[in-house]
DNA sequence: CAATGATTTGCAAATATTTTCAATACTTGC
DNA sequence: GCAAGTATTGAAAATATTTGCAAATCATTG
């Protein structure tokens, strides 16, 4: 039963060959259960790659619907799977397709943060050959460097573009207008903020302001300062930038404490990417998508059909 | 049941998403026996992909043995299915990852004829960006234009590799030996010998002299003409030239009526490939290794063991 | 070298899947 | 618009697969 070479003969008989546990089990004089046994090892040692045929036709009218209505460039809609990660896998798939179109060879891509981008980019499947540098577009969060801060999310993008990653050393949030200030004009900062007027595309999810959001839940925001927000009637977050529900930019007590790549700027760039899917994400999306903050949205199909109704 | 959508978000359930037929049959109000049937339905219009990783210790042995014992600049053995097909596909998924490393862009392919290569060249998963123009390296053969012949063959090929395919519009076997000067030194025939002067990659298989083959099965020879080639010592056949169990051509009484690219000129070319697998092949694969014809096999574990011993 | 524990296996029971069959819905040709 | 034929469906029977459990095997250690 350990041993590999039986198990991947048994896989290969019975995937490929589409033979029956019990004529395997004869062949190879091994019980049923043997056989049966390998072949969940198999699978869970991810030794069987399994892909189905998208649903090219039904999804592509949802895509296009969603294009028209909000004036997208491109709209990609993935099949909704049960499990999360089945749901970003799709989505890093089709991100694999998009990156190449937006992103020329030695371009610079800019990610913000936040659980689905760092979920999409581990599963992304890599184009080494794009040589994309890779910046994040919001200062450093949180006390402690986690897989979905922005530095961790460049590097992971990077990795897989085949480009570097180039690092931003200093917090989103400060103290201070006064302290804003210092840092913006801090020699450290001047190339970042030269990388950001470069930027050829950035990737973004989009975040609701209330205890399901990531800023919550990793600590950034406590719920008071989450409450004041949804009162000057902030319904999306993106890259820090808080949008009320028909997509405009709502004056806040945060934005001048703020180190990030701002709204202004964002609609700058040709391409921006929002990533995001979830019923709940779906009112900040429509916010985000109201005020034509992206060029580009992913997303899986029962968000896609939540955003049209 | 005929909605392709339903049927596919049925197959992204089970086999994406592992879950019982039983729940999808209860999520979707469809009884479990219609979730069955259309599972075997997307399988059987192949929108269901699966694949096995590849048993890549056991046969590297297998592969170096062959190298070395018979002086090959590569060996590629595939797993042996009970189905045909199955090892067609392996090989040809073994052969895409070949032809990148011995065909550069703008290269020439010749290609000799029969099932297997019929076969490997429908399954070949095409290098459009190739542009690799392919060549018969024998004349045309039988009555009718079957889909094993040279020049459809060499289309075959030619599609998958972006290239163009060239026809050789000759008889690959003649009456005569004058008939066969004439042939040779006409302007038709020119440029056609001159492609074969600079191919870069040769494809063939190998042929036994018997009732197995091609050259019986399709009516090319009949039974005394194999029977007088096994007595001259004949063994193997690729693109007919024709091999004794050492691997010597042997002096027979048609290759003075043959128009094909013949045994010296074949092993000028620096890259032949030899394709073959089945029991029946062996003694013909023997002798084309042993007179170092080729410089690459490409065949299954089954075969490559026999091969060994 | 026996005792111990971990792993692997086959049997058989429990589940899950496929197929058969009869009923129903849908086409198509008139 | 109505047969006659064809396709699709669910219930239940027939198969196929998975799993709980105890026996057998294997390696390890005292």
């Amino acid at each position: 039963m350990m041993d590999d070479d039986r198990i991947l003969k048994i896989a290969r008989f019975y995937y490929l060959e589409d033979m029956p546990q019990k004529e395997i089990s004869r062949k190879l004089n091994i019980s049923i259960a043997t056989v049966s046994r390998s072949l969940a090892l198999a699978k869970q040692r991810g030794w069987v790659e399994i892909q189905v045929k998208d649903p090219s036709r039904e999804f592509r009218e949802l895509e296009i619907s969603l294009e028209k209505t909000y004036d997208l460039k491109e709209c990609i809609v993935v099949p909704s799977f049960v499990k999360r990660e089945n749901t970003l896998k799709a989505l890093a798939a089709s991100m694999d397709g998009l990156l190449p179109r937006v992103l020329k060879p030695g371009g610079i891509l800019g990610v913000s943060w936040g659980e689905t981008l760092k979920g999409l980019g581990e599963t992304l499947g890599g184009h080494p050959n794009l040589k994309t540098d890779v910046v994040p577009i919001i200062g450093a969060m949180g006390k402690i460097e986690t897989g979905v801060y922005p530095n961790a999310i460049a590097q992971v993008y990077a990795s897989k573009l085949g480009g570097r990653a180039y690092l931003v050393n200093t917090p989103a949030l400060v103290d201070t207008a006064a302290a804003r200030w210092t840092v913006i004009r801090d020699s450290h900062f001047t190339p970042i903020q030269e990388l950001w007027s470069r930027i050829d595309a950035a990737l973004l999810s989009v975040s609701s302001v209330d205890e399901e959001a990531s800023v919550y839940r990793t600590g950034i925001f406590n719920r008071k300062e989450l409450a004041s927000l949804r009162e000057i009637g902030v319904v999306c977050a993106t890259n820090f930038n808080f949008l009320d529900a028909a997509g405009n930019p709502v004056p806040n007590p945060i934005s001048d404490r703020l180190i990030n790549l701002g709204y202004q700027e964002l609609r700058e760039i040709k391409n921006v990417i929002i990533a995001a899917f979830g019923r709940v994400k779906v009112p900040s999306i429509l916010s985000a998508l109201k005020g034509k903050t992206a060029e580009i949205l992913i997303t899986d199909e029962e968000t896609a059909r939540l955003c049209l109704t």
